[in-house]
DNA sequence: ATGAAAATGAAAATCATTCCCATTTTGTGA
DNA sequence: TCACAAAATGGGAATGATTTTCATTTTCAT
């Protein structure tokens, strides 16, 4: 079993973000696309912070609490993060390169509530992500 | 960086299935929902059965490969493997009791291809799960 | 039966992620 | 400004899934 998750308490309206949550939303602005937590961390090493590890797992996890940072899966179950725009979007992915687009999910939000409704499901959610080679490579 | 899966050697029409991937199936077969490589161990090995979990990780694989099981992720990244059937399709989650439902994927399909030609990406394949808590839980 | 190739499994190695805990930083009220 | 409590931090150990290694066993065609 996967361990769980830090609880982390809920962060209010007024709440204050921490010195390190400022740093990761600073790099994922920077470099634009998904990176896992270890890239991150590596990268803010590289640039001379000795920002940890651990700091850095915590941050993200606090972000995408807040809903500030999308959380994906690579295809081998590496988490990935991504600064999110407003929108509920969903993501062409280059296999090769990395490259991302955020597009439009319309389709899908409403074929996720159609099936929903259809199997009598509540809480719906859904993952929806495409992959392939983009036109550079 | 996780590490990569073995390199396995494609399979032939002709290629017998070997006892642990029979064995693979049957399990999968009585479950019927999902599993993790874990789990199908253990339920092995409590049927009297001393199959080794590198085997298990081994049969899995290869399984995938086949394209006889699918393989997916819980939200924790851990891999879990579904015998799937021959067309291709998706899946409503019970995040609760785990109870999975196969449901058509028409409009996600569509969608995928149109996203795909609008950003001229090719070879593209792509995920869309639907998690909730069904009528039971 | 016989050698080669495939399958197997135990144990060690990997690696992302989480936990523990001692220390530092920050924010607030006096 | 000062003192104190809460929050943040980071190093290192612990976890747990997944892979690799490698020696042994099984399978199979000849």
């Amino acid at each position: 079993m996967i361990k769980k998750a830090f609880t982390q308490k809920k962060i209010t309206h007024t709440k204050i973000m921490s010195k390190s949550n400022i740093k990761l939303i600073a790099v994922l602005e920077r470099t634009g696309g998904f990176a896992s937590a270890q890239e991150l961390h590596q990268i803010l090493r590289r640039e001379g912070d000795g920002i940890g590890l651990t700091t850095v797992y915590r941050a993200l996890q606090s972000l995408v609490d807040d809903k500030i940072v999308d959380l994906l899966r690579r295809e081998d179950g590496e988490a990935i993060y991504r600064l999110c725009g407003e929108t509920h979007h969903h993501h062409l992915v280059c296999k090769s390169c990395g490259d991302t687009v955020e597009i439009e999910g319309g389709a899908i939000e409403k074929w996720a509530k159609t099936m929903a409704e259809e199997f009598s499901f509540r809480d719906v959610g859904h993952t929806a992500e495409i992959f392939g080679i983009c036109s550079k490579c």
